[in-house]
DNA sequence: GACTATTTATAAGT
DNA sequence: TACTTATAAATAGTC
């Protein structure tokens, strides 16, 4: 119970050169492997960058990270198929109607939380999830916390669904009023992203859905 | 001179999400890059590894490091591996990756849960309204307090998206080389669900809305 | 680019 | 190999 209540040493500052005992410097490796792979990935989640990491260890072994996956990164790296073009910059007017879409954007949301609540609540008196009644996870053996969080998650996702859709009507609304709408979103944007086929793709894609069941097979 | 020698805030714990403010993203890039490469060189000279990183930034600008160099691990690694074999020299990563994963989930379902609580309470603070398709934006101007708490919503929103779409996105990864993440939860393969569809779908759905995209005038 | 207050990573020990 | 602890190192927010 006396002062000598410190265990251990703690971290010790080392020096950077090589770890001379083998099974000390296999930890080292290990850890700092470790390290290094959760530093690229935050820095990925982060800033938005793609990352590809190759390590030898001594031993020749092949270990490699990437964010989206090692070898698509390598490979525009290799292939060096990233040329970067940057587009014209916004003016005034352009910031002055994103202004006024965000605000209208903002309504848009909350609107759109609103009628999920008030969905939420009918189906909570409906006393069960379906009119149907039963869902996967009713007939499956999930424990009960597992399903909460599964619940939340896909509950997420559907909300997710719910606002980019609205978006994507807003902005399909938008574009139709004026042609350089666009280019607004495609600001730094180097993808030569078609714009009117990804409205395509996601209206294809959100076919059948309503505010009665955006995703039928996710209806909670 | 006195005890309020303090200067600033100092060290601010972050969440692991897209840094929203463009030139604090570009900070933390750069800051954060420099980290990666001094912590890849220090792996090398502790354990004699060779390692070699590329990175791409958000405006695909590439940089590298490598000890020796570049080239030489990541020809290595190509040749004399064989690309083919990149995945299973990744085994043991995608377990890691998979740790990671889980850990993230598990963040990301708290901050839903925060999330649905803030919802509920501003809900709450304005009352019924809602039950007869009135919604009270739809009766007053937003003042400036109410435009707080929509800001406050939009941003916890917008995390929330930049949380499913790494979510998403590393699923797809993690999925793809490695065995299926859904089985990390225990539930079973046969569910009615096309829970891999479900991923597309959003994968899609989420193409282009992050950096550049649909959402960027949620930036904030 | 520099500065700190803190958080994060991690060297040793167990 | 995993956990613990004390401390070195990295870095978010500021200027």
């Amino acid at each position: 119970m006396e002062a000598s209540k410190q265990k251990n040493k703690g971290l010790q500052k080392i020096e950077i050169k090589r770890v001379e005992r083998k099974s000390a410097r296999q930890v080292t490796f290990s850890k700092r492997k470790k390290g290094l792979f959760n530093k690229a990935s935050e820095l990925c989640v982060l800033c938005g960058a793609e990352v590809a990491i190759v390590i030898m260890s001594p031993h020749k072994r092949a270990f490699t990270f990437g964010h989206p996956n090692p070898d698509d990164v390598l490979d525009r790296f290799l292939t060096g198929v990233d040329a970067k073009s940057s587009l014209a910059a916004t003016t005034v007017e352009d910031d002055e109607k994103l202004e006024r879409l965000k605000q209208e954007y903002v309504e848009l949301l909350n609107r759109l939380k609103e009628e999920e609540k008030k969905r939420d609540e009918i189906a909570k008196k409906r006393g069960n999830d379906g009119a149907n009644g039963v869902f996967w996870w009713d007939q499956y053996s999930i424990d009960d916390m597992e399903r909460d969080e599964l619940e939340l998650y896909l509950k997420s996702l559907e909300k997710l669904k719910t606002s980019v859709k609205s978006k994507v009507d807003e902005l399909a609304a938008a574009s139709q009023a004026s042609n350089n709408f666009v280019n607004q979103f495609n600001i730094d944007n180097n993808v030569p992203i078609d714009f009117g086929s990804e409205f395509d793709d996601l209206c294809c894609l959100l076919e059948g859905t309503n505010e009665d069941g955006i995703l039928r097979n996710l209806d909670l």
